[in-house]
DNA sequence: GTGGTCTAGACCACG
DNA sequence: GTGGTCTAGACCACC
């Protein structure tokens, strides 16, 4: 599991985090049962503090996303997968919908939008592919 | 002018104050020179403290949008209009870019994100449609 | 006698038609007895609001250095040379004290506040051999 | 880093302290990601409103002089140092610069403007040298 | 009437 | 604890 974490990007950080260990269960990464990191291991890898990261387990565990099974830590349970990968494809589509809606709102014409579209397209392929030779170096030295 | 507040969807009172007037400036409803309401009235106007309208202004004065004529209001600058051209275009797409990426960065694939957008750009045409009617009808009771 | 305000510099505009007068009395462009132009008359010449004309006579009355003459206007005292030279030399030099005092205050070498000083004298200058010239070409058109 | 405000003095408090930050960068005082005083601690040491001090701080964050680290406090950009230079050396010169073209505009003569100065200068060195001395003597009682 | 500054006190999200 | 937002009400200078 590759968690990245951007401060003062707007987006709290717990927010963040609970974002991408829903995106890892949905696409696979986490499956169910599987204990997932400790509070305190996962603060120190990803350099935050541990009440942030309690506070992002508290809200899956609320989400029934993860269960604490006493002394061994939090595992993903049966129901994970399903529960986020519709909420993925929810979220992410109203998130795109508001977007759009302001776009257009704001007077700008519906051809401007789509051209923002295909460069906002075009500049993610570009820095995945990056993102991809990064990985493949990376995996060698894999944790 | 027409502005509308949402107080607790997230976006500060100002900020969302801030936005409008300055697609108010880019769409031409609002020129260079003109003089905007007073603080006062507009905090009347869209019941919210006259010093978070006060912060608004402020921040539109410091982005040289806005300037103060001591004891007659504020009005818009000359350069007003095209910065807030420039800004609405860039902001927005950074907004977009934003969205793109983490929907691709969370493991959906490019076509379902096409469905998506396509999705999002119908949905909003259907709304201002309706939008529509409701200005035709509006333009003959105009204030 | 030539007032020139700029408005939204800072100072009052009042403030400034004040110091104006003053200065034309220290310089002998208006001398005592003189009748100046009345309140509506200056409002019009400098395009500001007639209330802050009268509030700048208002405290030049009140400083002894115009007299009001019943149905005539308002006219230069005797004293008033004396008290605007005075004022003159003081007030600027306080000023001047002020910005010294604030720029050796704020770390800046003396050597750089001197080289400042030296280019400020420069810039004032060439910009007033400019104005003269600008004189020239219109006192053949004097009002 | 010491603070002096002086309420009354025409400058508004929270332009006052958001000068002396920056002359506490622009000297070295305040360095590059070091982190300052909380705005109730400011407060608090200033005996000011919170709102004022909050103020000050959203000011130089908009001037990216500060930035805002969540939950931590406020630290001092990387870029603040050259900002402030560049910003004090300017904004000094630009009053010194108003000051003098107003002396000379006001009918003057450049030689009694030169004899101003020298006695604005020497002026500042006695209070100067009287303020090493205190500055000895509290040395070591320094906090 | 206008904008500008300041205080006092509250609530929230974040770490 | 931190910063950020908002309200309520006051005073000022300016036009």
């Amino acid at each position: 599991m590759r968690i990245t974490i951007e401060p003062n990007n707007g987006v709290p950080i717990y927010e963040q985090l609970v974002r991408q260990i829903k995106y890892s269960i949905a696409e696979g990464t986490l499956v169910s049962g599987q204990v997932i990191p400790s509070v305190r291991e996962m603060a120190k890898k990803i350099t935050v503090n541990p009440n942030t990261v309690q506070r992002a387990y508290l809200q899956l565990q609320s989400e029934k996303i993860l269960q604490a099974l006493r002394g061994r830590g939090m595992a993903v349970t049966d129901e994970a997968v399903q529960i986020c990968e519709a909420d993925r494809h929810d979220l992410l589509k109203s998130r795109l919908q508001a977007v759009v809606s302001e776009i257009l709102g704001s007077g700008i014409e519906e051809s401007s939008l789509q051209a923002m579209f295909a460069d906002a397209l075009q500049h993610c392929q570009t820095s995945r592919t990056k993102a991809e030779t990064l990985v493949h170096s990376e995996s060698e030295t894999n944790e």
